[in-house]
DNA sequence: TTGTACGCGTTATCAC
DNA sequence: GTGATAACGCGTACAA
């Protein structure tokens, strides 16, 4: 129950000024060797640990980053954030999660909650949000970086999510597939999820292949999700021979599905995921996916925010590449269609 | 590049007091319907956001909650967290997060930046750190709240570990398995695994069956690392016909190496976890697993912490109920042992 | 190299 | 119900 102590009681017992045990901290190489190991001794012996707030509103830095995802409880997220914290960390700086539930407003909400509560930067997950809100970013000269998608306006770093449709079906293509189905997420809020429906139509109409809103289920993005998605697409009079997972995870819940049916993937049934989750590789049969980069997005954000703290130049829309990885999950069709 | 309002802006424009504009902010119920509604137009003119900084400054209370734990890239921790933070955003509380990669230093250093960093609550995995850590933590005067495990002196909330390894062979021993091996997670700084190792052991010695060390193969918490664990238990002279995996994820792995060794789950071996993710429910077969209740535990934690915070009585030891989920992927072994 | 003195934006304690 | 004012603990020009 002892009051903690506090720079003035270090400066006091080590025999010099409140400014140089400040110094002591955050500047060392200011000081003599001498005063800063008897400044250091006093801070030890008296348990010093400065007060973040104090800090926080003398320096106005909080050393502290932001970010703002749709749920934590996703292994991507949860990847990038992990890789986010480890660079921030690093540096010195705390993170701080937040969750909106793909609810457009509670991102909002969610963005003004921070903004008030003093972050030196903030990371958000893709460019669909009101103009409104955009301006409220800007105006508050916090420095931004969006991740997965990109807006022009703000820094960002992700990939071409179309490419990722694209990509996917272009494979399913080049293996003869003519009828194609898509699980995909809920649009609305979600323009990674728009990409790469978009990506996965355009190779559609590039192929000369039919593309009828019926072919895509939209679910949630689970494997549950992607079990019920796989399983309206086979129920159709003429289902699809491959599906694309909007998400791994949906694509597994495909391949489940089709195997309760007593459907083999792939030779009664193709599917392609994108993402490339590490138990993508292992689930059986192993599969074939788009991989994204999710640890270098975190990483580069990190990296990008703490440049735009420092002011130091920065790409501004950085796109990773992203690659087709040949597994097992897609076979040529075994009737023709 | 304007600069944000101030507390004082507000209160000129209003023609109120700085003290009038605070409490508009934290009591409203104090002021006449007149006054706050002429401050909260003010406010609203001028986009004043209260400063955090200066808020946690003033008040003593930062509105932060941190918590550490061993990794954010796994998806126990990413669902727990997600519960806190939802739980704990309803109370107008944020949450930093923080990882400390199963290296129990980090843990140490960790609790120590946080705590200077100045939050109002810390959340924790497991009761395994050192005594010089806990007593910090003590005179911290920080609210704890410790998830998985307990040691008797912070509140906590979690399960019992041992007891979920012993339901898990006992489900094994009475379907006839008599030569059961483990596929475990580093134990030297995870108590979960230790205690889902000691049930283990412990139901063996209860059912009379030998448990040699060479039954226990420890290896990385992944589905690669099930894989690995796996492959070594299968390459004994005398491999066991049922293994018991350290959590969800490795005995995910061990189907799946089996599976590419050509043998059968559950017909030539039968495999069980420890967690109850949604994926093992999907995957085939469906994984039979102890469940833990991780969301509950998020949700209890932040509910703790809170009461902590508000000087509520609180349980001490929460200990959550688990239970054996029978699926598909154990089955009576096909050979005398 | 070190000390002085003020400011950071709010909350909280008294008065009125 | 509202106002004045002293903390809160530290950073940082500026001076020495």
């Amino acid at each position: 129950m002892k009051p903690r102590a506090r720079l003035i009681d270090v400066a006091r017992d080590a025999g010099v000024s409140p400014a140089t045990v400040s110094r002591a901290v955050s500047q060392p190489e200011l000081l003599s060797a001498q005063t800063l190991a008897r400044v250091k001794a006093s801070a030890r012996k008296l348990e010093y640990l400065p007060d973040g707030a104090a800090r926080a509103l003398a320096s106005g830095r909080a050393m502290t980053i932001a970010a703002l995802v749709p749920t934590l409880d996703s292994a991507i997220f949860a990847r990038a954030l992990q890789a986010m914290q480890s660079t921030l960390s690093a540096a010195g700086y705390q993170l701080i999660v937040s969750a909106h539930e793909y609810n457009r407003l509670a991102e909002g909400n969610g963005i003004r909650m921070l903004l008030a509560r003093g972050i030196d930067g903030l990371m958000l997950v893709g460019a669909d949000r009101s103009a409104e809100i955009s301006a409220t970013l800007r105006e508050s000269n916090v420095p931004v970086v969006l991740t997965w998608g990109a807006d022009g306006m703000f820094p960002s770093v992700g990939v071409d999510n179309k490419l990722a449709g694209l990509l996917a079906v272009r494979h399913l293509v080049s293996m003869g597939h003519q009828r194609i189905g898509m699980v995909c997420g809920d649009i609305a809020f979600n323009d990674r999820q728009r990409g790469r429906l978009e990506g996965v139509a355009a190779a559609m109409t590039e192929a000369g292949l039919p593309f009828p809103d019926w072919l895509v289920s939209h679910q949630a993005m689970t494997v549950g999700g992607g079990r019920r998605g796989c399983a309206a697409l086979l129920e159709l009079k003429e289902p699809p021979t491959a599906v694309v997972g909007g998400i791994d995870l949906m694509a597994i819940g495909c391949i489940e599905e089709a195997k309760s049916r007593g459907l083999r993937t792939p030779e009664d049934l193709s599917v392609i995921g994108i993402d490339g989750l590490e138990m993508s590789a292992h689930i059986s049969p192993a599969l074939t996916t788009v991989r994204v980069p999710t640890t270098q997005i975190g990483e580069m954000a990190a990296t990008i925010l703490l440049a735009e703290i420092h002011k130091k130049p920065i790409d501004q829309q950085v796109i990773l590449p992203i690659n087709l990885i040949v597994r097992a999950s897609v076979a040529r069709p075994n009737e023709a269609s």
